[in-house]
DNA sequence: GCCTTCATGTAATGAGTTACATGATTCT
DNA sequence: AGAATCATGTAACTCATTACATGAAGGC
């Protein structure tokens, strides 16, 4: 018996949970406004991952309040905790492998939620993640690229591009955060 | 009654089975060696689909014939003109919005199966719906940036940075395509 | 009164994951 | 002979997608 790990999207709910109460209808919206369609906004993605999330005990849906008896969700305690240990998980290799979007999520989220040292931390293992699957790319391409056609080459070039934009991005991310000043506070108050 | 559109592995494994007959098995390992681990390697997602295939006349079993009574899959007719029809579909903006991985899978195909010139016209089209995704990104950005907690604009950013080395590197494809000399032909022989 | 949008869902379908099952073959 | 690996699958489960259903609010 395993508790089965909770999707990304499921994170993502609860995370905006966190900015205060809202209806599924007002997450639908608010992921369907985000420039980067990398999460569904259909209804029959949010809706059940909303009663996951209930069932769960993480989120709690409150009384019909709004214009059109809307219920809003809110995020409980253990939701908070969960969502707080979820950003906190170390970056794994495998994390970094694919498309790297739920290592984004975390990271997109975890200004409103941890103290800069941390993300800090979490900026340098992801780069040191990434720069050692793209060595492997890397040692691969060397190794086989002789022997693919014209696209089959280019498309590895590809991906040895993206992965390099992702290594100089958490570079200059890093220093950004750390230019930033040490004026204002982690997520205290 | 609508056909529903095979997946991206479903057209990896018939564009594989392109270079010759293949066991299921011999695909996994295929995929598996893979440096960019984008599409699945279990047996669980394998066998069914090649059993879609099958189904649906692109692929075809061969006799038990190998070392263990394995058996071969192979290209039909059908199949290869369905898999060439697949690489000439037109480029849309919803392809290039997401990760863009089908994209890609096309392409590394399109070098042992489409003439140059086909080529190059899928580059410029993909460089160009590219661009105008990012634009709007750009424009989403420098709209909303300033609302954001300081993880939430560099997220927007690893996006943007995504979107412009893909447009860097068709660039780039191109002029290697070009400069590789008029010399090597399509795809007759 | 009617139509559109708001708002919340359900149903059917289908793909992929993990884990397990099964037999054959090669290694030692 | 026994172990590991080859090779092909199946079963249970989860999640997402598309399409549809339902009803209430508000504009005209």
């Amino acid at each position: 018996m395993r508790t089965i790990d909770p999707s990304d999207l499921d994170f993502l709910l609860l995370g905006l949970l966190g900015g205060g109460p809202r209806s599924g209808y007002d997450l639908r919206k608010q992921i369907a406004e985000s420039p980067l369609r990398v999460y569904s906004d259909s209804p029959g993605a949010i809706y059940p991952a909303l009663r996951r999330l209930a069932r769960r005990g993480w989120i709690a849906e409150g009384p019909p309040e709004g214009p059109r008896g809307r219920r809003a969700f809110c995020q409980t305690p253990r939701g908070q905790s969960a969502f707080v240990s979820w950003l906190r998980r170390p970056v794994e290799q495998t994390d970094v492998m694919g498309s790297g979007e739920a290592l984004l999520l975390r990271f997109a989220f975890m200004g409103a939620v941890l103290p800069r040292a941390e993300i800090r931390q979490f900026l340098e293992r992801f780069e040191e993640a990434t720069a050692a699957y793209l060595a492997s790319v890397r040692r691969h391409y060397e190794s086989r690229a002789a022997a693919l056609p014209a696209t089959g080459r280019l498309a590895l070039e590809y991906g040895i591009a993206d992965f390099e934009s992702r290594v100089r991005w958490a570079r200059k991310a890093r220093k950004e955060l750390d230019e930033e000043g040490p004026e204002d506070r982690k997520g205290g108050d």
